[in-house]
DNA sequence: GACTACCTACCTATCGGTAGATAGATAGAG
DNA sequence: CTCTATCTATCTACCGATAGGTAGGTAGTC
């Protein structure tokens, strides 16, 4: 009764699970084979290269990444209780370590060494989640939530420039709960009446 | 009439922006021997080992940080224009390319790979600078030139994590101002009155 | 003569990837 | 219903290239 694509779903799982903890040099065929229990040459079968292989991680990420926003979008209207909600998921995944890492903020790191499939999506990844959140702080001006000092999008870049270094900090003093130290604070600042 | 130690140092220089570019696992012995022009053997006699090549690599970027640190210290007073000098020589860095990335930030996203010795040193410099961060914020809060929303640690740690986010922004949007726009607001949010 | 810095030549392990076989499911054609 | 052809997912066995690392030699220098 086991879905017939979830050979496919293992291989992404565990790949996204390796990228997470040390990016596209740091997995190889052989540790995805180890890990899913079948062997290196069946992976080709199902993903011939390993530019095939991550691209669709990080296409299938993306989208996720979308459909979350979308429900998020969907669930919450307050834009300030949208930021909360988005730090708020990231804090869960870096506490239980069930993703402790955005792949495409960790793969960016080495976006000169990626091949141009991926980097692109990276690349796209950080201006949908830019535009995005553009978009929140705007509509949170706009019904006099949110009170900002710079334009909007610095605004933006700055909320997740922030967020993907909290990420970064979390891991070098591997301590999960600085991720909210930092990125908590963030949002009660655009309360903050100047 | 060339020192006698430059190869070392050649080798060092070489490795260190090969890791800029793409973290630990991005780079081999063939590709330092292929720029500083010997064999790879020959930097095994440096360097026994990768580990102690990374490993000697970041503790001279640790030194170079804490002196630079020291030298900023005794030539600017003023906190605020300490961190706008902090700010401006990463800025110049990225760019003009020269240095377009920390590389303890850069490895830090691969820490749970890396050996021990490194990540050691990664840690060690994460909390040396937010250490150092601290005190500046401290010390422009006694003279009443810095005004913070949350305890000094906390500012401290937030500001550093932004500055490492913004590096890696600027990579992702292959575009070095990225990292100034993101980076100079930060200041002048001390400086507002609240 | 010891030491330093480099070399050539080589090692084993692993990398991403390929070739070809096999077993099982499926689907038409007679 | 059965025979045959095809497809899918996996396997074993292998490839050339590269990884980090070693052994042993050589030329120059103190």
């Amino acid at each position: 009764m086991s879905n017939p694509s979830s050979t496919a779903d293992n291989i992404l799982d565990c790949a996204q699970t390796l990228i997470v903890a040390g990016g596209y040099n740091g997995f190889s065929y052989a540790d995805i084979a180890d890990v899913v229990g079948i062997r290196k040459a069946s992976i080709h079968h199902h993903f011939p290269s390993k530019v095939d292989l991550v691209r669709t991680l990080v296409s299938r990420y993306r989208e996720e990444a979308e459909a979350g926003i979308v429900a998020l979008e969907r669930e919450i209207s307050d834009p300030v209780e949208q930021l909360r909600s988005y730090i708020g998921y990231w804090e869960k995944c870096i506490m239980d370590a069930s993703a402790p890492f955005c792949i495409c903020a960790l793969l960016a790191g080495e976006l000169p060494l990626l091949p141009d499939q991926v980097s692109m999506q990276v690349r796209a990844h950080f201006r949908s989640l830019a535009g995005w959140l553009t978009s929140v702080l705007e509509r949170g001006v706009a019904q006099g939530r949110i009170h900002l000092n710079a334009p909007a999008r610095v605004e933006a870049e700055t909320f997740m420039a922030t967020v993907h270094g909290a990420m970064l900090s979390a891991r070098a003093y591997g301590d999960p709960r600085m991720f909210a130290t930092i990125a908590t604070p963030l949002i009660e600042r655009y309360a903050a009446r100047h």
